[in-house]
DNA sequence: GCTGTCTTACTCTAGACAGCATGTC
DNA sequence: CTAGAGTAAGACAGC
């Protein structure tokens, strides 16, 4: 189909899409154009990666906003949100604006309204019709980008909800769902009552096979020869016949360790490819590296990226993450071992995709559980970049000959699973119950189960007693706590139910911390950072060998600091968890006791990234502590707040009104403190040369802070920084402090073995 | 005596959304 | 009680 032929759209989109090089659209697309997306028909797109998804959600929407419309695109995660957010900027000449709605990047309100597309994770989108944003009567069209993780026990009922919300607010919604190939989807589009265009069709051939005893079978019984030398592994055989062809690679590995393990030793296959230009530019790469945290996970991976390979997990900082992607997208980078966060991030396509792990740990599963079809067709479909590879490749590992022969009926040949509704769930109902109450979505028990109706979990069961039962105890626990109240038929939120509600809290975090609260007189930063932390909304620390006892020490030791029941020892999983949460909360008290960050990722045993997510999961929980304090009329509010604070900053006490300045860190604010300057006020009015010199003589910087204090006259010409007193020892004298200290409280650190 | 290879015993295990009000080093 | 790679430390051979 030409893009001429298509109906529907702005003037000038056929002839732009025409010079961007698209003379023909893909088969997929055009059968969607067919089924009538650009005429408000809604679709069920089942195709593959890469296969121009984005397109037909393009498509959909610009049609959509020309007859005067709204759009609103839902991602599954804030990376993907920012990446389409960009994409979709392509079509700012034909006055279609897009805006950005998530958890840390919030447009405005009215800005949004204003917006012809909004792109927004599904979480976001639950909580602005929660909290009736207006514009969301507006949409005419919504967009669900992998809609195939509404099978996702955690996440995917609040797609699910959301999408049944968005289409009961707007009967005629045009729904676009976006699917990797499932086989179900059928169902789905059912679900949806839209059409379906159900494709394998892909833009860059994809050849899938197992590498075994020196060759790729793949599945079409052609083979390739890669031997594998003495003492070398089959993964950096396979990655450098790779780079022999002038391919990259992306392997898949099963846990952070082996991740970082597996680069290691990549690094020294791909250093051997590098021409001299690239040896400079990865170098300058590796110091940016470094350059985004202390820490030893820091240092190892700009290590690896100088020889031109990278590891990928979540424990790496966000900006770890999106330099190497880039870097890696850019060809720079030859080869990223990876856990499976990467094959549903950002779009990282590469000439050869190597599983090599297709086991991974799961504790409920008491072992090595087998990766799901699905997750490894995913892994598979960043294999060949449209328009620049010939071909891609995806390889799977086997060490004999039977897990040769399993493999390829697992994997190769499989289909992946069908989706199912999780929406049955205890916490998944908890949650969207309470919430379809309090927006007044449903007003009796009646009502509720025809909400439930609309959503996949209704296409899907065949009887509905399940469903029935699962309503009628999660109401009993709304009841029993205070957060909805019945009277007959009657079904409304109470005050604190609306609260909770908007505030997203998962009723069992609200009622857990209202508990806490309540009891609180006087309560410690560790008490309240260990609340919130035993919260279900807090994933918390896994227990290492030997924390079991320093843990269970510190729990007798500050026993009385706790809100709420400490669990005896005897009950198992309880103080297990307790434990658990302790840790966590642990974590937490040494951030604001301003331990750096090298220290606490080698005490607790995370990467970067973990201690940005728990201290901003904290701090959102606490946020959320204050409020509910606040609406209880509690006591402790200020306490509350204060340990927000001291979270949010990374600080002690004293430090809080020096960090509430912008630009002006825990670092900063620590050195201004010890210069003594010890207040906002303090800034506006001490020597310049001392502020200067405890901001080691940044004259921009300081400038900056000063103004951002509001003193009068912040330039700092003519002043000379006065001698830093502690040149070269800084940083570490606060955490020697802290070490002393913890020491001396008889707490294990590490380094104590008894 | 040093170095590389093999053996053995032991360790450890993926991911990341959300309120509210403004801005790290 | 499940699996398997990584790792550290010791044993051993070869030079």
């Amino acid at each position: 189909m030409n893009p001429a032929d298509i109906p529907g759209l702005p003037p000038g989109v056929p002839e732009f899409l025409r010079e961007s090089g698209i003379e023909a659209l893909y088969p997929p697309q055009a059968e969607a154009v067919d089924a009538g997306i650009t005429e408000g028909e809604s679709l069920v797109a089942s195709v593959p990666t890469a296969s121009g998804k984005t397109l037909i959600a393009e498509l959909a929407m610009l049609s959509s906003v020309e007859r005067g419309g709204k759009a609103l695109y839902v991602v599954p995660l804030r990376a993907l949100a920012s990446e389409k957010k960009a994409e979709f900027e392509r079509w700012a000449d034909f006055d279609v604006d897009v805006g950005i709605s998530t958890g840390n990047y919030e447009s405005s309100e009215e800005w949004l309204a204003s917006r012809d597309i909004v792109v927004a994770t599904s979480e976001k989108v639950d909580s602005l019709v929660r909290n009736g944003a207006p514009w969301i009567d507006d949409l005419t069209c919504v967009v669900a980008d992998e809609v195939h993780l509404v099978d996702d026990p955690n996440r995917g009922p609040t797609l699910e909800v959301t999408l049944a919300k968005l289409r009961r607010i707007n009967p005629d919604l045009q729904v676009i769902a976006l699917s990797a190939t499932v086989d179900n989807a059928d169902e789905v589009a059912d679900w949806l009552d839209a059409a379906l265009v159900k494709s394998d069709w892909r833009p860059v051939d994809l050849r899938t096979g197992v590498h075994y005893g020196g060759a790729i079978t793949f599945d079409d019984d052609s083979q390739r020869e890669v031997p594998v030398g003495r003492g070398e592994r089959p993964t950096a055989a396979l990655v450098d016949d790779t780079l022999d062809e002038d391919g990259s690679s992306l392997v898949f590995v099963n846990s952070r360790r082996n991740a970082e393990a597996a680069a290691r030793r990549l690094a020294d296959v791909t250093a051997d490819h590098l021409t001299d230009e690239e040896r400079t530019e990865l170098a300058a790469l590796a110091d940016d590296i470094e350059g985004v945290s202390d820490t030893e996970t820091s240092d190892d991976l700009a290590a690896v990226v100088a020889k031109g390979a990278a590891f990928h997990h979540a424990g790496l900082a966000a900006e770890h993450r999106s330099l190497v992607e880039d870097a890696f997208r850019d060809r720079l980078l030859k080869v990223i071992s990876a856990t499976p966060t990467l094959a549903a991030g950002v779009n990282t396509p590469s000439r050869r995709v190597i599983v090599r792990d297709w086991r991974r740990y799961d504790g409920e599963f008491g072992g090595m559980k087998p990766l799901d079809v699905l997750e490894v067709h995913q892994m598979f479909g960043r294999a060949g970049r449209p328009g620049l590879d010939p071909y891609g490749e995806a390889v799977l590992l086997a060490n004999d000959h039977d897990t040769m022969d399993e493999l390829f009926e697992r994997y190769v040949h499989a289909d992946p699973e069908p989706v199912q509704s999780k929406l049955a769930r205890e916490p998944a109902m908890r949650t969207h119950l309470l919430a379809t109450i309090s927006s007044g979505f449903a007003r009796t028990r009646d009502g509720l189960l025809d909400f439930l109706d609309r959503t996949l979990y209704a296409t899907q069961a065949n009887d509905t007693t399940r469903l029935e039962s699962v309503v009628d105890s999660t109401l009993d626990y709304l009841v029993a706590n205070d957060f909805v109240d019945r009277e007959g038929d009657e079904i409304t939120a109470t005050g604190l139910g609306h609260t909770v509600s908007r505030l997203y809290l998962d009723p069992m975090s609200a009622a857990e911390i209202v508990d806490g609260l309540r009891e609180a007189e006087d309560p410690t930063p560790l008490g309240l950072y260990h609340l919130v932390c035993r919260t279900p909304d807090m994933y918390e620390l896994y227990l290492k060998s030997g924390d079991r006892e320093t843990y269970t020490e510190l729990c007798y030791e500050r026993e009385a600091e706790f809100l709420g029941r400490v669990p005896s020892e005897f009950e198992d999983v309880r103080f297990e968890e307790w434990l658990s949460a302790l840790k966590t909360a642990k974590l937490l008290e040494d951030w604001t006791r301003e331990v750096d960050e090298d220290r606490l990722t080698d005490r607790y045993g995370v990467g970067p990234g973990d201690i940005r997510g728990k201290v901003d999961t904290a701090e959102w929980l606490l946020g959320a502590a204050e409020r509910l304090a606040t609406d209880l009329e509690l006591d402790c509010v200020v306490a509350v707040r204060e340990a927000k604070k001291r979270v949010q900053y990374g600080v002690r006490e004293e430090l809080l009104d020096l960090a509430g300045v912008r630009n002006v860190g825990r670092k900063r604010a620590r050195r201004l403190y010890e210069a003594g300057v010890e207040s906002r006020a303090d800034l506006r009015e001490a020597d310049k040369a001392v502020i200067l010199g405890a901001l080691r003589g940044r004259e921009r910087t300081a400038e900056r802070i000063l103004e951002n204090a509001g003193r009068r006259d912040p330039s700092m010409d003519d002043v000379r920084a006065e001698a830093d007193a502690d040149a070269g020892a800084d940083g570490d004298d606060t955490t020697t402090d802290d070490r002393s200290r913890d020491t001396a409280g008889g707490q294990a650190s590490l380094g104590d073995f008894e």
